[in-house]
DNA sequence: GGAGTGATGACA
DNA sequence: GTCATCACTCCA
């Protein structure tokens, strides 16, 4: 299966984290072994106005990335031990991103990364094979009423109207392969 | 329920 | 320079 093209991530935000759950999140380790693994849970923050999004703080250092074109990724540190992985989407100058929060066997974000080695070093590259870290589609298309859309996690801090915005989706069963 | 952990952004 | 906060996980 080829990598999904950087055009996929270019789309809006709430498509892309959809379109991703069932998907393949690939690794390339170290001694060349590959590792691919199912995507069953992300979220999306998009745009400036998302309160939840580190975006809403404006263009900083961290945030540059988000504001750039889809299809690279946005990896940083929270509470000084877990590294969050996310694929920034849209265009360039709209930032967006999507988190992914879960895979196949292994739930929770700062759980993922730390299984597949993921850290800063994945940071601003691009999501495909030079970077060692890329997506490949779903070995079969996922029906639209496996997909469950949900509020987001542990972003009460945004307030009511953006934490019950349904920006959550999960794969309901994991009986795909 | 509560601790651990350090980069980040806001403020001075 | 200081300080509070945090898109989390684990243990009780």
């Amino acid at each position: 299966m080829k990598p999904l093209p950087l055009s996929f991530f270019k789309r809006p935000t709430l498509a892309v984290a959809k379109d991703l759950i069932g998907c393949r999140l690939v690794r390339r380790r170290g001694d060349g072994t590959i590792e691919r693994h199912m995507i069953t849970e992300t979220e999306a923050y998009d745009g400036h106005d998302d309160l939840a999004s580190h975006a809403s703080k404006g263009r900083t250092p961290r945030t540059d990335i988000m504001f750039g074109p889809g299809g690279y990724w946005y990896v940083y540190l929270i509470y000084g031990m877990y590294w969050m992985l996310n694929v920034v989407t849209g265009p360039k100058d709209y930032p967006a991103a999507v988190l992914i929060r879960g895979l196949e066997g292994i739930s929770g974000p700062g759980r993922l990364t730390k299984a597949l080695g993921i850290s800063h070093a994945q940071n601003k590259k691009p999501v495909s094979k030079k970077s060692d870290l890329w997506i490949e589609g779903p070995m079969k298309k996922i029906p639209p009423g496996m997909i469950e859309k949900t509020a987001r996690i542990g972003i009460d801090y945004a307030g009511p109207l953006w934490t019950e915005k349904e920006y959550r989706f999960v794969l309901k069963s994991s009986k795909l392969g």
